[in-house]
DNA sequence: TTGTTAAGCGGAGCAATGTTCCGTATGTTG
DNA sequence: CAACATACGGAACATTGCTCCGCTTAACAA
């Protein structure tokens, strides 16, 4: 989708300059990330990259688009795992909640990423991102605990999803809290018996 | 605590202009973080309140102390339902959920407040001054369950309250998520049988 | 009432940061 | 190597948090 040739294929590359600054943007939001949170300004990672802020916000129009960027990977490495550890696990129940461990374990190591994706005016692309991505997953371990009569759940796998994001916010920085262990008692809920809204 | 008497008696209250611009202060602060959300620029609040940037400045020096004492009034009104639906409740359990569902509520209306209690750099006041006054009413619903014989768990009040918080961020302005829904589904977590961490 | 004093006021000004704009430089092609 | 579109860079502007200090005025006493 960042590639250089479109559809035609006969188009012409974008200059070499150009694709060299692009990763070099990624590659120093991804270390000032860890280093300052995602919220680090974006001068900061301009110069880290050795470039202007033209350059930087032409091609990543939106802080949004840089963290996009920046965890592409791990989000599709995360999604990925999701149908492995259907296969693997003893009951669709222990896959989702493995996959969901997984999922926490990503957001919690980077520094003010589970609060973006809740931020609904200015990280649109990133939660749009995520949800297109990693919801599917989500309703497939879903619908998987449905078909194994574990009295299976009346959640929306989007709800279900905004809410193990919203449980890791902060964690990491407060020793009282475990997203972990709030996820597991969310998931158990979600497979208890009684409802109402 | 904000009075203008010592614990002498004897000391000169404040001046007259001074509570009444705090009061001004409070009120403007109250209208605008409806309006547009508890991030509202200082200069608006001071502005509509009529007073210039020093006084509120001096009043609240943060912007955590702002929020506390517009909220402040709604918070302990929380904090005293907890006995009461206690009370009158038939289950522990029931008076947890509908404690629970009160605060969301509370929170849910409150624009940013849910996110703001979270953000560890910035709103330590806040974050306080919620905690101190109904982690210990959390706790106090979570004995009683202890003590009825449901079963009860192994959560922290401080655990829960935080995990309450922030399954109410972003909510209210997405339609596909509903903050109750999810508390709820927590709570019955917690209340069910096996745990691992 | 009036003078004295200290509490309180207000907003200009500084700093940090997001965002745009445009003159200049350079990769690419023929 | 010439010509041109692409891309670059950073100055400049806008917004917002926060401080600082000269001026105003409420409170009190004579």
């Amino acid at each position: 989708m960042t590639g250089g040739t479109n559809q035609q294929g006969t188009a012409r590359p974008r200059r070499a300059d150009a694709r060299r600054n692009e990763q070099a943007v990624i590659d120093a939001a991804a270390r000032l990330f860890v280093a300052s949170g995602i919220e680090v300004p974006v001068r900061d990672i301009a110069a880290a990259a050795g470039v202007g802020m033209g350059t930087l916000y032409r091609r990543f129009p939106t802080r949004a688009d840089l963290v996009v960027a920046v965890y592409r990977h791990q989000v599709e490495a995360c999604a990925e795992a999701g149908p492995a550890l259907l296969a693997q696990s003893a009951t669709p129940r222990d896959a989702l909640i493995a996959w969901a461990n997984l999922f926490v374990d990503f957001l919690v190591t980077k520094h003010g990423l589970a609060a973006a994706l809740q931020d609904r005016d200015g990280y649109e692309a990133l939660h749009t991102s995520f949800v297109d991505r990693l919801v599917p997953v989500c309703q497939q371990l879903l619908d998987a605990a449905n078909s194994s009569g574990t009295g299976a759940p009346q959640v929306d796998a989007y709800e279900l999803m905004r809410g193990i994001g919203n449980l890791c916010i902060g964690a990491g920085s407060d020793p009282r809290y475990n997203a972990r262990h709030l996820v597991t008692l969310l998931i158990s809920g979600v497979f208890a018996p009684q409802q109402n809204s």
